[in-house]
DNA sequence: CTGAAAGCGCTAACAA
DNA sequence: TTGTTAGCGCTTTCAG
């Protein structure tokens, strides 16, 4: 039976190897006082047999799953797929494995998937920027990192911990660069309406007209799902009613693209006419039609920051963690 | 205890309902001949506890996972992501949950991903364009969807299918257009060499290039991970020493925009002095610098079948289930 | 240092 | 229509 490498069981090992299932356990979870030689001929069979380990037999013994949970809005929106991939990085060089919940904006799919969390026993999770904030309905042996899910000021606890990007700062510099680049009429583009991000992102924005003393603003909402879209349509009812702007804040990179198109498309000349600051900083933010002045995040970092975080958290409990706000720039390129 | 909500188990569902845990069991799974009566009472208590089955358990028992794995090589290519919106929107219609293995391009990584599919005993699985073509790796009672990973001339089987888009028509296309457009000496730039996807785009390109009497032709790989960074760096090198070139096929959209920020850069005129054709039509074909020509791929479309089609080979074997190629055409914008 | 045995939560015969 | 029971593959006391 050495040939063929499938349903190889624990039972198997052990028995070609002449001992014990309880044996062959120890060895493969390192923490048994097993002889070099039993050692090394159990590694031996494991070897020759293929044998892997049935991951829900352990998880169900243990009542709990060694995967992290990731919670996200959309997967194909670029910001969220560069933080897994500093999640996954991070979780890679732990051992660990990661499943993504893509629930495209969507509370029945945020429900769901924590039901799945549940069923699955998965006892780690981080939450990118997720609608559920009722935190109540994680299995309280849960231990969760939470990315632009709430507001920083809550207060993180054994189990929780709260990331942030810096938003009301990065959107305050923003704003002002486009205000001392000479813009008067400031339109700003917001994401989703309650979402912590938007609502921090809105409050610099505003704090920055005040300093400034600018009382000429606009403000609109691109829904979600078509960023792109939403912002070109809020551009051309604009330009068709003859509203006048010349400097826009769009709170993501995506939005700023739409922005851009539909201002170029009506002959308006970009920056001279209008100026316009994304957020995010993602890849398309470097080779749009004029590339980006924009907000950059740190999101590779931050991602493998909650990776390393929310294994800490499950594994050594919360040690005094603080709640972290990472720190965000701007980069200036050619819409201002 | 009906306040609490965690860790209830179908025992504790039978001993309120005080019934079996067969009974229940049949219930939650719709394949018993329970009364209405009981059905509702088991229902009604599931309610009230917020019992939710554990699926570790339950695929120990069944030795078979109900979540269909996805193989990747990069999520934060968006050709990926909106691949993986096709599948989960299909995937979530039936009921289903998908787990998401991306592997950067990296074989090491692949095959890990492979033994966590084996590990989970999931029997399903959509491989993207991936490594490993050595199918034998996955268990016998694998049934699997590969995606540009295989010829497509590879014969499909019980288990198997084979999906591809029609890269090298795609390919011939783009090449026919640069040539019909003026351009005589034609660089080209492919994605991994060995890539299946990579190779029919070559053939269409060359088999163009011969129709047409093209002999002055340059081919060069971009390697993955960074493309776009890639594609500058050939750009760079070409235009340092003088190689001429008026039409540039690249095999996808983020390599086509390397060439067009290099080229702008330089204070090339495109389309003028050099056409480009890219590959895919992801979002920021649309957005970029210069809105791209390029091969539109029907990708949600080929995700959303190739959902479809890994469930009814696990439910129903293959009944006769063709490979499938699916069609492109090409989308004129403004580098050509 | 190693083995025996209990049991995680669930499903599927089989019995009643 | 419903209940009893064995056992999926694994980890973990507890004995030896």
């Amino acid at each position: 039976m050495t040939e063929k490498k499938e349903n190889v069981t624990i039972k198997d090992v052990a028995r070609q190897a002449g001992v014990s299932v309880a044996t062959v356990s120890q060895v493969v979870n390192g923490n048994g006082h097993a002889s070099e030689e039993t050692k090394n001929k159990i590694l031996r069979i494991i070897e020759e047999t293929g044998y892997v380990p049935n991951s829900n037999a352990r998880s169900l013994r243990k009542k709990q799953d060694d995967a992290v949970a990731i919670l996200l809005p959309d997967i194909s929106n670029e910001f969220y797929a560069r933080m897994v991939q500093g999640i996954q990085d991070t979780l890679f060089s732990l051992g660990r494995n990661c499943v993504i919940f893509n629930t495209r904006y969507n509370e029945d799919i945020e429900k769901q998937s924590i039901e799945l969390i549940c069923a699955q026993h998965i006892k780690a999770v981080i939450a990118i920027n997720c609608i559920q904030m009722d935190i109540c309905k994680l299995p309280s042996d849960c231990c969760a990192v939470y990315i632009d899910s709430c507001p920083v000021t809550e207060k993180s606890n054994e189990r929780y911990v709260y990331f942030s990007a810096d938003h009301e700062h990065g959107a305050y510099l923003a704003t002002e660069k486009l205000i001392q680049k000479g813009c008067r009429d400031l339109l700003m583009i917001t994401c989703k309406t309650g979402e912590p991000a938007t609502e921090q992102r809105r409050k610099g924005f505003n704090r920055a007209c005040k300093d400034y003393q600018i009382e000429n603003t606009l403000c609109y909402e691109a829904k979600p799902r078509d960023y792109n879209d939403a912002a070109q349509k809020i551009v051309q009812r604009l330009l068709k009613k003859g509203t006048h702007f010349d400097g826009v804040f769009a709170q993501n990179d995506i939005i700023a693209t739409g922005v851009l198109t539909q201002l170029l498309q009506a002959g308006i000349r970009v920056p001279d006419q209008v100026k316009i600051v994304g957020f995010d900083d993602i890849s398309f933010a470097q080779y749009a039609v004029l590339p980006l002045t924009t907000v950059h995040q740190p999101i590779w970092e931050m991602g493998s920051d909650a990776a390393k975080t929310v294994v800490e958290l499950l594994e050594k409990g919360n040690e005094g963690r603080q709640n972290r706000v990472f720190p965000i720039s701007l980069v200036i390129r050619q819409t201002t």
